[in-house]
Parts: C-alpha cells; sequence; structure tokens
RNA sequence: GUGUUCGUAGCUCAGUUGGAUAGAGCAACGGCCUUCUAAGCCGUGGGUCGGGGGUUCGAAUCCCUUCGAGCACACCA
C-alpha cells in the first residue's frame, strides 16, 4: 500500500501544477500544530522565493484548488503560506480498511529488492556466563533482525561466539589441575574420547575465572596456558576433543539463556569456524602487496585523504606472528562472503568499537574481501548505565549475571501481579515473565541505540508511563473486549471499518495510518526506537478512545462492528510492533 | 594532545531530518471506578533547548566559537 504522506502530497503536487507552480513543492508532512490540522505542507514558503511573490498567494490558491477533493476533509492557506490539511474521515476510514484486509503486512510494502543481511550480535564467550554487557547487543541485534525480516529482507543473525584464544588454553589447564587423570591430557592416548563431557556447565564457569585469576599472578601457569593455546590452535587431539565439549556444553547453556530473553540466531559460528581461513587471506594480502611488516607486526594501511584524524593500519599479525581479533574478524568475513554472499553485513556491537570497525571495514574493502556492493555497516551501541550514570554493577561492584538480572526483574514483576490479583500460580509466572521481558526489552529499545542509557529498574518495572507494561495492558484491554464481543455475537455480514465519529476515534485512526511509513524509516534508520514512539503514541490514542466510547453498550450493531474491527485493526498493529521488538503480550494481567 | 559523540523541564528521554505556541513519562498537586481491566483517563504547575556569534523569511536542528561531560586513539577482545 502506498503511505497515506505519498498520497496526500501527489494531490498538492498536482494542484501546486494546476496552478501553475513546480510540483516539488508539494511535500506534505504530519502537522506539528495538532490543534490546527493533520497534515501540512510548507512549500509554498519555500516557493516563494522562486516565483517572487508571497507565500500565501501560492498556498491560497492550493487550498482553492484542493476544495471539493473527496481526500480532504479541509484545506486551508494560513497566514504566511502554510497549507493545513484535515483528511476526510471516510478516505481515513477506507484506508484502515484496506490495511486490514492485508492479513500479512498491515499495508506495509515488502522491500522492491530483498537483501541477503548477515547480522551480527550476542557476541558471548564460551565458558562464561552471559552478563549485562551482553544485554544490548541481545535485545538490539534480534529486533533489527525482526525489523528487517519484517521489510521482507533475507536476514541472517549469526551469534559470533567468542571461543579462540588464551581463554580456550586457560581452561584446559584450570582443568588439567583438578583432573590430571583425564585421558585428553595424556599425549600418547590412542582410543576413543569420551562423549560425555567431563564438566557441567556450572564447573565450566567456575574453572575459567579461577584459572584467569591464577595465570595473574602465577607465570608458569600463564605459560602453560599459552602453551596449551599453542597446542589447540595447532592439533593436539586431546585438547580439540575438550574443546568441542566445551562449545557443546557452553551453546546448550547459551542458548536457553537467550531462548529466555526470545533471542535466537540461524548460526552459532564462533571464531574458532574462522581460523581455517586466515592462512590463505594473509598469504594473499601480503602477495597482493597490501600487507607489510611494520614494528615486527604485519600490517595493511587504511588511512584515507578525508580522514579528519590518524588512523592507524589495520593489524594483520602481531610480532610473534601469531591472530589476533581483527585478523579472527576479516577472516570471519571471507566465510561470509564465500557461503552466503550477503549484500550486507551490519556489526552490532558496543560504540566504543567504532575505530576499530572503521579500520577492519577499510581494510576488508581494500583487500578486496568484500566487493563495492556489499555494504558493512557498524551498528554501535550505547552503555548501559545504573542510576548514577556509572556502567551498571551489581551492588557490591561486581558484574551482574544476566540470568541473575532477569530472574530478579521477574521475581519484582511476580510480586506486582500477585498483589493486584488473584491469579494462579503458574499463570501469574508465566505472565510475570512475559511482562518482565517487556519492561527490560523496552527500557532499553525506546532509547536511541547510540545513546548511553540509563538502566533503571524500577522505572522499568513501574507499571506506569512510557513503558513495555504499559503497551501490553493496552493489548490486554483490547483482547479482553474481543473476547467478550465474541462471546455474546459473530461480527454481521459487511461489517467494516467506518468514518470516525469522534475526535479521539479519529485521532486513534490518523495514528495507526502511519504504520507503513513509521516501518519504513525504522529499518532504513535501524532504529528500533521509531517503533517504540510508534506504539506509545498508538497505545495513548487508545486509551484516550476506549475512554470515552462504550464499545459493548453502542446500540448500533454495524457501528459497534465497526469498532471492534477498528479494535482489531490496534490489536494487530501493535501485536505487530512488539514482536519486531521481541516481546509478547500475555492474555491478562 | 588529537579525534569523536553528546549537552532539551528537578529526574529519564522524544523531537517527524530547517517550519507555526519545543513534547512525553516519572516526581508534585487536583479530578474521574454500581458501567468493556484505575497497570487507565482528564487537568495544573514546571524551559534562555549549556553560553555567545553567524547563515535563513524561519534554527533545538546547519556553520563558527566557547564551556562542560563521555568515549576512542596498532601487538586485549
Amino acid at each position: 500500500m502506498e503511505k497515506i504522506l505519498d498520497l496526500i502530497s501527489r494531490e498538492v503536487m498536482e494542484a501546486l501544477e494546476a496552478n501553475g507552480y513546480d510540483g516539488k513543492y508539494g511535500k506534505v508532512t504530519l502537522s506539528n500544530r495538532p490543534d490546527l490540522c493533520e497534515y501540512q505542507c510548507n512549500g509554498a514558503l519555500a516557493a516563494a522565493k522562486e516565483y517572487k511573490c508571497a507565500p500565501y498567494m501560492i498556498s491560497d490558491k492550493v487550498a482553492e484548488s484542493l476544495k471539493g477533493n473527496p481526500m480532504f476533509a479541509s484545506a486551508e492557506s494560513v497566514k504566511p503560506g502554510f497549507l493545513n490539511l484535515k483528511l476526510d474521515p471516510g478516505f481515513l476510514a477506507g484506508y484502515l480498511q484496506e490495511m486490514a484486509e492485508d492479513t500479512e503486512r498491515l499495508g506495509c510494502n515488502p522491500c522492491e529488492d530483498p537483501k541477503t543481511v548477515m547480522i551480527d550480535y550476542g557476541g558471548p564467550n564460551v565458558a562464561k556466563p552471559l552478563h549485562v554487557g551482553h544485554l544490548r547487543s541481545a535485545i538490539i541485534g534480534e529486533s533489527v533482525k525482526r525489523l528487517g525480516k519484517f521489510m521482507g529482507h533475507n536476514m541472517i543473525g549469526d551469534v559470533h561466539l567468542g571461543d579462540w584464544g588464551l581463554q580456550m588454553g586457560l581452561i584446559i589447564v584450570g582443568l588439567k589441575e583438578q583432573k590430571p587423570e583425564l585421558p585428553y591430557f595424556d599425549e600418547g592416548y590412542q582410543g576413543e574420547y569420551p562423549k560425555e563431557a567431563p564438566f557441567t556447565i556450572g564447573e565450566l564457569e567456575e574453572i575459567y575465572p579461577a584459572a584467569s585469576a591464577k595465570s595473574k599472578e602465577d607465570e608458569a601457569f600463564k605459560e602453560a596456558a599459552m602453551q596449551a593455546t599453542y597446542e589447540l590452535q595447532h592439533g593436539r587431539k586431546g585438547y580439540q576433543a575438550l574443546l568441542s565439549h566445551i562449545l557443546n556444553v557452553s551453546v546448550s547453556d547459551l542458548k536457553r539463556n537467550y531462548e529466555n530473553l526470545n533471542v535466537s540466531f540461524e548460526l552459532w559460528k564462533g571464531e574458532s569456524d574462522a581460523q581455517p581461513y586466515i592462512p590463505d587471506m594473509v598469504q594473499k594480502m601480503k602477495e597482493d602487496g597490501f600487507a607489510y611488516m611494520s614494528d615486527g607486526a604485519l600490517v595493511v594501511d587504511v588511512k584515507e585523504e578525508t580522514d579528519t584524524k590518524e588512523v592507524p593500519p589495520c593489524m594483520i599479525l602481531k610480532s610473534d606472528g601469531a591472530s589476533l581479533y581483527n585478523t579472527t574478524d576479516l577472516a570471519t568475513i571471507v566465510w561470509r562472503m564465500e557461503d552466503y554472499h550477503p549484500d550486507e553485513i551490519i556489526y552490532v556491537v558496543d560504540k566504543r568499537q567504532e575505530l576499530y570497525f572503521t579500520q577492519v571495514f577499510r581494510c576488508a574493502r581494500k583487500t578486496g574481501l568484500v566487493g563495492p556492493d556489499t555494504k558493512l555497516k557498524f551498528l554501535g551501541f550505547g552503555t548501559m548505565n545504573g542510576k548514577d550514570g556509572k556502567p551498571f554493577k551489581t551492588r557490591e561492584g561486581g558484574v551482574m549475571r544476566l540470568e541473575y538480572l532477569v530472574s530478579g526483574i521477574n521475581e519484582e514483576m511476580y510480586k506486582k501481579i500477585t498483589d493486584n490479583h488473584t491469579v494462579e500460580e503458574a499463570e501469574a509466572r508465566e505472565t510475570a515473565r512475559t511482562v518482565a521481558l517487556s519492561a527490560i526489552k523496552y527500557g532499553d529499545l525506546s532509547n536511541q541505540a547510540s545513546k548511553d542509557y540509563i538502566f533503571d529498574i524500577d522505572r522499568f518495572t513501574s507499571f506506569e508511563g512510557n513503558t513495555g507494561p504499559y503497551i501490553l495492558y493496552t493489548v490486554v484491554r483490547i483482547k479482553s473486549i474481543l473476547k467478550k464481543y465474541q462471546a455474546k455475537r459473530a461480527l454481521p455480514e459487511g461489517a467494516g471499518i467506518l468514518p470516525a465519529r469522534s475526535a479521539s476515534e479519529k485521532a486513534l485512526m490518523l495514528e495507526i495510518s502511519k504504520f507503513n511509513s513509521m516501518m519504513e524509516s525504522a529499518y532504513e534508520e535501524m532504529a528500533p526506537h521509531k517503533v517504540c514512539a510508534y506504539i506509545y503514541d498508538l497505545a495513548n490514542a487508545f486509551n484516550h478512545f476506549y475512554h470515552e466510547t462504550k464499545i459493548m453498550a453502542e446500540p448500533d450493531e454495524m457501528q459497534q462492528a465497526g469498532y471492534i474491527k477498528l479494535l482489531e485493526l490496534t490489536k494487530r498493529s501493535l501485536e505487530a510492533c512488539i514482536d519486531i521488538l521481541g516481546f509478547d503480550a500475555p492474555e491478562r494481567m
């Protein structure tokens, strides 16, 4: 479906042209003075210069031409040269009716040119529990992915596990201290290794921090870990068997945790998957003359003329010949290009890594890892701060485990629900989970991703104002009426959305009609917070309408059916949006 | 030091890409439940959009300058 702004703009353009003016001045925008009009065109103000006349002379003529146009209830020319427009209620109802008949996409056109987009988010480390630092990447990445899917793109989410490097060596050495009798440590061992992992996730999560701490004090221990890392990376069988145990145990735990957040990935690739691509990649960079030695390290220059600041070269290999983060990220691009030929790769990462990623992107482009047709996009997010404005910490000052954060909020919600109502235990628990997730996600996504934000548990869970729970409450109210209606009667033949009879009903309809244009710009700008702003306005408009319209008491059968149709459309719009944000509404709350 | 992001109500945030009188929520105060869920609705107060200059018919938005804050600046990831 065409966006309503485009439909209106076209009428205004035609009116301009009919009066001998250039149609380009006909762009219509949402009104910023809702007391005066619904839509406005400011083109006459700009056109006045070209035609050397007072702006109102132009807007007067356009308003005159639009008189009697069935799309508008009124078209007025005001003071300096504004053109103020109000939609005809019948036209608006027709637009919404068409939206309602689009059962799949609510009038939002799928993109004309679907892209294959890989989106790299999550970024957990194996053997380490998820902590609050992983929350934003997961929430924002998942939402952008869903947004892209809704727009018709082929979105491939990759978790990009941190499963390479010294941390693995530390775990191996740490485990060896605890259980030296295991066959993985016996270099002469010839038999099959056990299928069962020699540790649980809980044990794994203890081994790593202990080993990490020890390596900082015990030089010999650190040496051993580095040696183990080296041997692992050079194919030592027992260690590779251990690696796959670590991965299995860790990944199934991570999957469970991400599932609790309603986050899922198409690919569970890790840094280790990129390693086989490194030697050829490095070799080619050398052969093509891009990579050279600098202070013992292998680097590629990525400076550009337009830089306002010195951009350091992108390091490919350390001076000891080992690979590093850059190497892995570049090699990851290699397999992504080979296996998926993406049109775009999006990185949902902490914004502090921006400079680093410009280096990687430039290097990938310069050395031909990606062609000019593949976009590389950095979607950096800000820090999640506590109430004091400093990075979020536990009361003791440590890093908060994500699991504990979520279960704490679940518990909080459960209390509030059981305080307010008497509900069955199981339902209360389930509802608490649903509402808690909406509180966390909406609290995050309603801010611009790139900015730091304050994670204020009290505010997010407070049930009042611009929060996830408020949105869910609105959906629940609608569901409740729809159920009551269905229990009484079926929709009559020919029921459809009718022209608004009140200001609040029209306001609601105007909000709904913005759906497709909002969705387009939200995806274009990778801005889930626009989806939040839309549903907040929509929920407000609905609650206002709800308050002054007695739907179940409406005597006119067709009018009542029209209301029901409008409620269904409101509900579907809200649900489509919260699904993109990555949460659901319960049946009751 | 260089670069970069930002500065909007007491607090947390929007601001339709340059338009008319800068908006929400929280907090404060007042009103609305025998009637579809009061987790709601309505109202009141609260602002030199950090300061100064410029471009423009018109600036929170663009440019310059200044103050303040965060962040980043090759062998970590």
